[in-house]
DNA sequence: CGTAGCCTTGACCGCCCTCAAATTATGTGG
DNA sequence: CCACATAATTTGAGGGCGGTCAAGGCTACG
């Protein structure tokens, strides 16, 4: 596992043999265990670290009067967070699984001695955290316009592709952890339309979710739903890879 | 003008007076004019470097099919863009001027130079970035979930505080160099029902829209308004700010 | 004075929300 | 394994917010 998602950081950043015997000790060490439906972040606390993700899934949400959760993001294995929040030296929103979570953590005095020995993990670390940010604007151009239908298919489609590339997915299966309610706050809708909008999308023949489970029978009839945004997004999602071999540090 | 701005970038990260110099000669050297509604970045093409705005108004924004043409940021004097695309060796959005702008262009080699020779500056940039990215995720909070009059406050409640702290406001006024369609597309409306929520705004003593111009009656009500995320927006317009007097250099 | 862009207003309609209830999973203790 | 409680999903009916289409007014500029 810790073998996988290190080859995939390879891919943001080279970041060579001591760098990375660093990173695999400290896996060992910092490792921290959360359970489903559990908060890791809260709100307007203040952070004394940040996270990697090995297993599991989580999301960042924030909490609005009248019992509005709106989701900003999904966090899957490989991904980083807390990282922002160490330097605005709040954290804006909330933190917190879905399913079960595996996590490793990076206390500041960790990131700092990094930042001066093993600037390359730091470098690798921001990298990760620069995909997300891709994502959060997509999420921007998707959330606001765009009707009921183009909105879900958007994040079916971002499950799809991420779970796939975590290897969280088998053929067009994925367990996803998620209730309707959950998909409901990611794309701003209801649960009882968000119900109907994945009626819509089982009858037509383009994907099902059922139990958590996400089924999708036309990928690209999904993509196309989805609307444009998706390539862009393809790219987005393989990007911040280091293609220059590193020359530069922080850029 | 280059003074306050300098100022300001000290404020995210002290850089010292030979960094100081140095950025200050680059000002001369690399100062690019961009008429009003004129592209500066346009999408799917390679960055070559990154722009830091000295004055005017810009914002980022995408082209859908369909004319929709969803915005995900505002660009003021101080902010830093074309960074996260250097990484990611693609723009994923367009940036385009709503009034003229005055911006420095940093070459990718010139970033390069100083991510060896003077990396507190690219970690200066850096951090005026991540205070975009905070936006960023407050626009997914607001403009997803939400009615469009707190959809509509929100964004007057942005322009309002982010042009006072530039000084591009005078006392309860501010010139937006927008138009109404561009605030239709901030919002995810149509600039009819924009206009209709404008109206509202007007009637009910709190602001008005008119001819460009915003002015704002009652900012407590606009920020009561805007709903919940104002008090954390405004930690976050703050934030990021290295009051750690760095000693770490990416973190 | 005329044209073009922007703003304003009206009428109509559909998407999505709200409220409510029925039905089906999930889990827990007996 | 069953009875019960709780959570999640599904379906229905009705209403409001915001979209769409269209026409008219305002402003700026040649």
């Amino acid at each position: 596992m810790i073998d996988t998602l290190m080859r995939t950081m390879d891919e943001f950043r080279r970041i060579g043999p001591v760098a990375s015997n660093e990173l695999r000790g400290h896996c060992l060490d910092g490792l921290r265990f959360f359970e489903p439906r559990a908060p890791i972040f809260s709100s307007n606390s203040y952070p004394d670290g940040a996270y990697w993700v090995l297993a599991g899934i989580a999301c960042r949400h924030t909490h609005l009067r009248e019992g509005k959760r709106p989701v900003s993001g999904i966090l899957l294995p490989g991904d980083v967070f807390g990282l922002r929040s160490l330097l605005s030296q709040r954290h804006d929103h909330d933190v917190s699984t879905l399913a079960a979570v595996q996590a490793v953590f990076f206390s500041k005095d960790t990131l700092c001695r990094w930042s001066e020995q093993l600037p390359q993990l730091i470098d690798a670390l921001w990298r990760i955290r620069l995909r997300q940010s891709h994502l959060e604007e997509h999420w921007i151009v998707n959330v606001g316009p765009g009707n009921a239908i183009g909105r879900v298919a958007r994040i079916l489609w971002e499950l799809y592709v991420r779970l796939h590339a975590v290897g969280l997915a088998h053929s067009d299966c994925c367990a996803t952890s998620m209730t309707q309610v959950d998909l409901a706050d990611m794309v701003a809708l209801t649960p009882v339309h968000l119900n109907r909008t994945l009626a819509r999308l089982s009858q037509t023949g383009i994907a099902t979710f059922r139990h958590n489970m996400l089924i999708v029978h036309n990928f690209t009839a999904l993509t196309h739903t989805a609307g444009v945004g998706s390539e862009s997004l393809d790219g987005s999602l393989a990007s911040c890879r280091d293609s220059s071999a590193g020359t530069c540090r922080v850029l």
